[in-house]
DNA sequence: AACGGAACCTGAAAGC
DNA sequence: TGCTTTCAGGTTCCGT
């Protein structure tokens, strides 16, 4: 589920539950692949006894400075999610790693389809590990219009390639990328340097509009799941081909592009 | 350099 | 009912 919104609320979650706390107990996932290729143990023996001190987002990434220099950087993949497990209370199904903190709490990484990664090392090495290092300026809080202009020109891809990819600019992934099209009435395919100066600002604004939306409708201490059982899904054009376009009633078509599922309206988000 | 496609995993839902 | 296929919110890697 993760994208900007879901991250940071994860992350917001985890600060809650870590901050100031010390983890004095870390169970890994069995194998090396989330490791970014460090040995179960090792990896146990690199977090376990440090205090967290600080709890930040970089992108799709959650950054845990903790103390003596240490670092811990997690990403949630595709379905990856924080949760804390209190007193003797079970473990989320999925949780493929535990950090048990001084309170009792027991922190959970939870990941069932396990594409998510927990890189532990020096805070400053962390930083340097070339998938964080890459990471470009957050979508929310560092893109001006006049710098998503010159993202937009510099690339010959097509606009929806260029919103996915984190080194042009961080935290949009395929279903906000959607939302912000839809909501700028811009088409996914069209060439991100074709896309006009009154374009441009319309999809600045989708972008910020979008992941705003996506904070307010995650911004509790729920695990965010984008479409709970019988929730409604709150998204415009996400998921929706086949039904009627929210403004102008047009069937919502889908296509494949940069090979993710696109959905987009074919009579109002213009291809020129 | 750029682009498409496969790969990495696993579960849920849809199809038959 | 049960087996098979398809699809999924991410990212990297590889061959052309």
């Amino acid at each position: 589920m993760p994208e900007l919104p879901e991250v940071e609320t994860n992350a917001r979650n985890l600060r809650r539950y870590a901050r100031g706390k010390r983890i004095v107990a870390v169970t890994p996932p069995p194998g090396r692949r989330e490791l970014g290729g460090l040995a179960p143990k090792a990896f146990a023996a690199r977090v376990a006894g440090h205090v967290v001190e600080e709890v930040t987002r970089r992108g799709k990434w959650i950054l845990c400075r903790l103390d003596g220099g240490a670092g811990l950087g997690l990403h949630l993949g595709m379905t990856g999610k924080i949760a804390a497990a209190r007193g003797d209370e079970e473990l989320p199904r999925f949780t493929r790693a535990v950090f048990a903190l001084d309170d009792g709490a027991r922190v959970c990484f939870v990941d069932s389809r396990r594409f998510g990664k927990l890189f532990a090392a020096g805070y400053a090495q962390l930083l340097e590990r070339p998938e964080i290092a890459r990471v470009g300026p957050d979508a929310l809080s560092e893109v001006s219009v006049e710098e998503l202009a010159r993202i937009l020109a510099a690339s010959r891809r097509t606009v929806k390639e260029v919103l996915l990819d984190q080194t042009r600019l961080s935290g949009v992934g395929n279903l906000y990328a959607t939302e912000a099209l839809w909501r700028a009435k811009i088409h996914p395919a069209k060439p991100a340097r074709a896309l006009s100066a009154a374009q441009v600002r319309a999809l600045h604004r989708g972008i910020r509009d979008a992941l705003k939306h996506g904070l307010r409708t995650y911004a509790s201490e729920d695990v965010p799941e984008y479409i709970e059982e019988g929730a409604p899904n709150p998204f415009h054009a996400y998921d929706r081909a086949g039904e009627p376009c929210h403004r102008c009633k047009t069937t919502l078509k889908s296509m494949v592009i940069g090979g993710r599922t696109s959905a987009f309206c074919p009579a109002c988000q213009l291809r020129r």
